[in-house]
DNA sequence: CCTGACGCTTGATAATTGTCAACCATCGGG
DNA sequence: CCCGATGGTTGACAATTATCAAGCGTCAGG
């Protein structure tokens, strides 16, 4: 464990309340590995050995069945990710590759399930951490059943302007195709749709999105924290997309 | 409580493990409620001051949108709803209603997060049904995002036959129209999607099933327990469909 | 500068899925 | 027994979404 990123862990939601010891104990056990651009380093069925920890990079989450594949989720520092799976000692159901360049904390399933029954502070938020993690999964489950993709689009827009900070524009953070098997749809769906859009309050530049009317395009997605977050107390929203910038 | 039940609650893999004098003390604050059929017992929204355990009945979990709406879960007992949602001290995601007549403990959520910190073996209980429920929501969103209604279908019709024993048919354990919802498509969908399953191995006979050529119907299905479940420790499947008789 | 790769878009078309209305079967209550 | 309610099915049709193929723009490497 280089001592550097010590203090910036410490600080995450899971470990900042632990004792001392337990989390000296933990990060001796832990190490950090650094993976190229656009490798899979977890692969759907395999045993879950580690938690991981993302220090630096970005991390997609996806799964696959009969030649078909799915974005599950995008992962930005320092989001944890395969924490039922570490948790349940189950195969992991998702895959993970690189988007970019990432570092990468292992922590051992095993030390942490150990030190998960000493350390009541770190159980509490880890379940606090896991909890977050199936809420997310259920607003993503209600988003695909309730809603067609136009809804989703204009919903997913209005959600990233609010967590850029209410703006009225921003660049999408990842590539419009996966932002399109994130939310259950092809490319050319996704295309179409955006422009489609256009007309309800929504103008589209590139990977620049610029809501023009916000009570038009509302209408449309019908925005709801009961979908589309956040939760009250603001806390993590497990995994979802990246936070666009500006 | 009445006292019949003690015995009963206490074999619950979420209680089991805990110690005597923290399950008294969560007993005591517990009570315990009937309600008729086809209550709206919990509404999506509100803040989560009970969890729930179905002891009697059948409950089914659902969430709505914009005047849509979409079952997520049937619960049969002993099966426990809302963990997630009571431990964030959150509002509920989804509502529940009763199918048939339910008798249904209410454990408060404060005290439960009190005792949650005391008792390390009820911690690790929790997190791991919690686990469990996580990956069932999971498994079901990437069903509907990587298989179209057709394999939905197909491969709940096999889980199904697994889960009841291994059987070659059995009877549908809720209403098709229930079933339809969970799966995400209308019933006019389901109803026709079962008609052109025949000739896939599949045969209907109102609300009975009948696999007359399993091979032919996982070529179909193609299913994978990386989806279908179970997971290798077979333990709590979360909240999916209940498990037919025969 | 050219070139190929890549992501995105567009058009044409097909497959999937939903909607609406009608009809059928079943079942419990008056 | 009839009746109305309910769940299920069917048909006709429309909307949504996917597929396939082609083209465009950008950008890094030769």
């Amino acid at each position: 464990m280089p001592a550097i990123d010590l203090p910036e862990i410490r600080r995450l939601p899971l470990f900042s309340g632990m004792r001392q010891d337990t989390f000296d104990r933990l990060m001796k056990a832990s190490y950090v590995q650094n993976f190229p651009e656009g490798l899979v380093m977890i692969r759907q069925g395999e045993p879950a050995d580690f938690l991981h920890i993302l220090l630096d990079g970005q991390v997609e989450l996806f799964s696959s069945w009969a030649h078909r594949e799915t974005t599950m989720g995008v992962l930005r520092p320092l989001g944890t990710f395969i924490l039922a799976a570490t948790i349940r000692d189950a195969p992991y159901l998702m895959s993970a590759r690189t988007i970019e360049r990432s570092r990468i904390m292992l922590v051992p399933s095993a030390e942490l399930r150990l030190i998960f029954r000493e350390d009541t502070e770190f159980a509490t938020a880890i379940i606090h951490e896991l909890a977050g993690c199936y809420r997310s999964v259920v607003r993503h489950a209600k988003g695909l059943k309730l809603r067609n993709s136009r809804e989703r689009i204009a919903s997913y827009v209005m959600r990233q302007a609010r967590l850029a900070g209410g703006v009225r524009s921003f660049a999408l953070p990842v590539e419009k195709r996966l932002l399109a098997s994130y939310l259950g749809m092809t490319a050319e769906n996704l295309s179409r749709a955006l422009k489609g859009l256009e007309g309800d309050g929504l103008k589209i530049d590139g990977a620049r999105i610029i809501i023009t009317d916000p009570a038009k395009l509302a209408l449309v997605a019908q925005p709801n924290p009961l979908i589309d977050g956040p939760d009250p107390d603001g806390l993590t929203e497990g995994f979802a997309l990246p936070v666009p910038r500006d």
